[in-house]
DNA sequence: ATATTAACTTGCATTTCGAAAGTTAATTTT
DNA sequence: AAAATTAACTTTCGAAATGCAAGTTAATAT
């Protein structure tokens, strides 16, 4: 996507702006999807041709790797980077957002809570077993 | 926007998952837009036809309300909803990201450095003063 | 009374999206 | 070794969203 500004929050969207790209890091980050047909078979179901052209845009824009598989070459493993991984905060703040305002359809209640009690120890540890599983 | 699951994010992403609906709120939480003509000369220079379905979409989400001026009734004014200011916290982690990412795109330094040093405090007075300014 | 302004709406060309079918290379089954 | 299956895409094409320019309407200013 082309720039259209010097904002951080334009930029931002830049990366991530449509209705697919942070549904794709929400399934990387808390389901572990790490394939293209686990990526696929999402709650949303998003076609393959956008699924192909956003796993792109994102690896462009640095935020996941894509690595060929060593012991089946015809799988793609795709990982996030530190990059990706601090979208995590994004993403939480969406979910807080939602519990606050649309409750119904809060299934995150484990992340809520652990929010509001002590959202920086979350992020943290988080952030740390995601790099973990990710290198 | 149709409703694609009960996940908390997409829910948000039906809101404001768009190129635009965030920058619309950007506009109204930094830089104290709230009508037509000055939403419609932000940096990103949207469509007029998108503008006005966006504010329809924002309008009926719960996050801004439209009222017409009292002194010049030409003028509608829009207003952030309590719903619509706490979409700040999103906001702010946007900025810290490219603040981090894409140093070169970031323009709110003053945001940058409060939050490091106290987000609550900034979340809280941020949110005071955007609660006082529509009202 | 005339011109200007604010907030849209309309028409139309271009771009993007979405569903389904097709392709290619690697692996598994027979 | 041949045939079937699987993973990851790519292609096609109709539908929907976007973007640009021009037009409309009601209110205010001159």
């Amino acid at each position: 996507m082309k720039r259209r500004s010097d904002c951080p929050i334009s930029n931002v969207l830049g990366h991530v702006g449509d209705k697919w790209s942070l549904l794709i890091l929400r399934d990387m980050m808390f389901f572990e999807k790490k394939t293209y047909s686990e990526l696929q078979n999402s709650d949303e179901k998003m076609a393959t041709n956008i699924l192909s052209s956003r796993l792109e845009r994102l690896e462009k824009s640095g935020l996941i790797t894509k690595q060929t598989d060593a012991n089946d070459k015809r799988r793609k493993v795709y990982k996030l980077t530190q990059a990706g991984i601090d979208m995590l905060p994004i993403l939480l703040e969406m979910i807080a957002w939602s519990s606050k305002y649309r409750p119904e359809t809060n299934t995150y209640p484990e992340f809520y809570e652990a929010i509001q009690i002590n959202r920086d120890r979350l992020i943290k540890d988080l952030s740390a077993e995601l790099q973990a599983s990710f290198t």
